[in-house]
DNA sequence: CGCATACGGAACGGTCCCGTATCGGAACCT
DNA sequence: AGGTTCCGATACGGGACCGTTCCGTATGCG
């Protein structure tokens, strides 16, 4: 084991050398495994994924020889494509950003922020190539959505009812919908457009336009409604924080 | 040619039958090319991605079988996989809506429900195929985004203008940002959602909600900023119009 | 009618991949 | 040292697909 762990161990300085699957018992006889070897195969396709490879070209071989690693190795440890590919779903699963509550509006641009950098790097190019087989692959997809999409989104939505208990978040509409104001065209740009040096405005800015449609209107929604003009001045800008808690 | 042309025509209805690629001389002299097979051919593309099949699995022996046609028949009119499927783009690439121009709030309405009703269905299909092999295949991706996406957001973009020209949009965001702001949340949940009887918001709602956000604020755009509470009750349904032209 | 061409089907050689097996060597434990 | 296991490399049989070519048949033009 020479080749393999060349890269920056962007994977495995997140996971415990070792822990990778297969029969890793703790009174093993022979030569132990290396811990470099798991690791360099989950960072093989994460290249190769983020080179542009769909499913269907990320063959075994391909994988290994990426990785410096002989295909045997790569069965040793998996069972096959599946088992490697859920293994590489949670080698992203990073904890999400923290949100202190002080203010939905930075709450907000902070969850948008962190969206905006997983989508950016290989996380965009493994979401785009795992849209593109969700119909072919069910439960790959179900497994990158239970894995990476459903707490975020859950802690988007809670962000949002606090925002609906301060009154900043009008009630007639529906969250979900609110919700996808806000991350739809992040992942909407993300996902279609050239993604290499693609133009991005600012999270804070699509915040503050969002966060100015889904206030209540005037002699409608439920808590206080914040002065009507009391918004930021027309400057550009992260300008002035609205509506604190 | 017996087996072909099973389906509806839906793709066969919308095209020319004859005009299919090939060397289709007028002063031909053998048995004329069957008007039917090109056209199963494109339709059996289409029913196999919105099948769930990604581009990898899309064999030509594939989609000849799916087609009900030989082999030889699809490389008789098509060069080869690619030639093929930028055909079956094409075939696709059906004009916009009518925008009668009379309120930007309407157009927006019709842009949307449109846009969602063509990432619907087959559209949709072909949409996250298509995402997914970008990287892989980057002309075809060229190719979708220059036939189908290109009119539309420049369609988009005008409406947007009339409405900064209305003083209904504030001029101190980039348009491009304000455009995301519409057709992201459509398009994300067009590609992320469960896409099989997926829950939807009325495109409405959603330009109401926009539209709100990005009118000028108080004391900085141009134009006239419409009267502050003038927005509809909290009802449900899609109510009164707003800031007609 | 007769010919030219298209048709669906089947086969070709070539390439790639799968998952397994086997090799000589290397690393580690007892 | 000896035994055990992992290492990378390579080879295997089986299968899918590619793009082409050849059938025997169907069909329309001149």
């Amino acid at each position: 084991m020479t080749r393999a762990a060349a890269g920056s161990g962007t994977v495995a300085d997140s996971v415990v050398a070792g822990e990778w699957p297969g029969p890793a018992a703790p009174g093993r006889r022979g030569r132990p495994r290396s811990a470099a070897a798991g690791p360099a195969v989950i960072e093989a396709v994460l290249r190769l994924v983020e080179g542009g490879a769909s499913l269907g070209e990320l063959s075994m071989e391909r994988i290994a020889r990426e990785a410096g690693v002989g295909k045997a190795t790569v069965y040793r440890r998996w069972s096959g494509r599946t088992a490697l590919m859920r293994d590489v779903l949670r080698s992203l699963d990073v904890p999400g950003p923290p949100l202190d509550g002080a203010s939905v509006r930075d709450d907000l641009v902070a969850l948008l922020e962190f969206l905006r950098g997983g989508a950016a790097g290989r996380g965009c190019a493994l979401l785009r190539t795992l849209v593109g087989h969700a119909g072919a692959q069910p439960e790959l997809w179900a497994e990158y959505h239970d894995t990476l999409v459903r707490a975020r989104h859950e802690a988007l939505l809670a962000v949002l009812r606090r925002g609906v208990a301060n009154g900043e978040i009008r009630t007639d509409r529906d969250l979900e919908t609110i919700a996808d104001l806000f991350t739809g065209p992040v992942l909407a740009r993300a996902l279609l457009q050239e993604w290499h040096g693609a133009p991005r405005s600012p999270s804070a800015d699509l915040v503050d336009l969002v966060l100015e449609g889904v206030r209540p209107v005037a002699g409608a929604g439920a808590g206080s409604t914040p002065g009507c003009s009391a918004g930021l001045g027309g400057g550009a800008g992260g300008a002035g924080r609205r509506g604190a808690v």
